[in-house]
DNA sequence: CTTTCAGCCTGGGCGC
DNA sequence: TGCGCCCAGGCTGAAA
């Protein structure tokens, strides 16, 4: 469930691994779903890793970009094995890698031979590469740029009447938010999930934009939100699940005004709130 | 035009 | 014990 924080953390743990490192082959296992034009990777070096919405990018020496899309169970590996669920053997959880196995990349620095690997076990994640990084993204506002204003927002609010979650989720407007994060920002904001964003005050957008910059901020700082040990790999390794206010907390007292957390679904998506709270 | 929604995909968890 | 069903959820493209 990568969403902005978990994304960036990947990113700022991979960049120093990464920078510099020529790639020496590509070796695409999942040929069905990831198309890579034959012998346009090998030889290039990556000059940095950088974020774009929700995608993990690698900026290559010849000036075209390598991207990759975690979706939901997406993994991408330097040096290291996929954390498969504990009491397997050796060659069970061997198997069980190279089979969620999507595609590995050998690389080269200083004489020295490493390997960054792309897991997948639901296969909705994405390789792909561009000549310009303008292909990339989905079109939204970065919610931690500068460009991320209340006046911004209103404008992107526009004349819509969405409701303030599935808004929210839209990538065309505000980029790397997903269903954890929004849960959280509306309860933070005292919001609640089926309001529509044309009955917002502007004190309203206001909070929505102040709380949406803090808690990505906390989550960033504490490595985004990690929720079973199977999903627990390098790179992963974060604890923002414990500031979680609502999100997965169905039944529990609101911290706020001891209401009980509900769950509800709406378009197929579950929203966690505080009937209590959020109006 | 805007908005909604099925489908993609697999493994874990639950009820029977 | 094992089978069927539901759930996770970002994004696309078709339908409303």
């Amino acid at each position: 469930m990568p969403e902005l924080p978990e994304v960036e953390t990947v990113v700022n743990q991979l960049e120093p691994l990464l920078k510099g490192q020529e790639i020496v082959s590509v070796a695409v296992h999942d040929k069905a779903r990831i198309k890579l034009p034959r012998g346009s990777i090998p030889g290039q070096k990556i000059k940095q890793v950088i974020r774009v919405g929700k995608e993990i990018v690698l900026p290559l020496s010849g000036g075209k970009f390598l991207s990759f899309h975690l979706r939901m169970t997406g993994r991408l590996l330097w040096n290291s094995s996929l954390k498969t669920p504990s009491g397997l053997l050796h060659q069970e959880s061997s198997a069980l890698e190279q089979k969620h196995l999507r595609l590995e990349m050998k690389l080269k620095k200083n004489g020295k031979i490493s390997d960054l690997k792309f897991f997948d076990v639901r296969k909705f994640g994405t390789v792909k590469l561009v000549s310009d990084i303008s292909q990339l993204g989905t079109g939204g506002v970065e919610p931690l740029g500068e460009d991320f204003t209340l006046s911004t927002l209103q404008s992107l609010i526009g004349k819509s009447s969405q409701s303030l979650r599935n808004f929210l989720m839209r990538q065309d407007k505000i980029v790397g938010l997903g269903n954890i994060y929004v849960c959280e920002i509306l309860f933070s904001s005292g919001l609640h999930p089926e309001r529509t964003v044309d009955s917002l005050t502007t004190d309203e957008l206001s909070a929505i934009k102040k709380d949406t910059q803090r808690i990505l901020k906390r989550a960033i700082k504490n490595c985004g939100t990690t929720f079973s040990d199977f999903q627990q790999t390098t790179g992963e390794t974060g604890s923002y699940q414990k500031y979680l206010k609502v999100y997965g907390r169905e039944g529990e007292p609101c911290s706020r005004c001891e209401t009980e957390i509900v769950r509800e679904k709406t378009g197929g998506r579950s929203s966690f709130y505080c009937p209590g709270c959020q109006e």
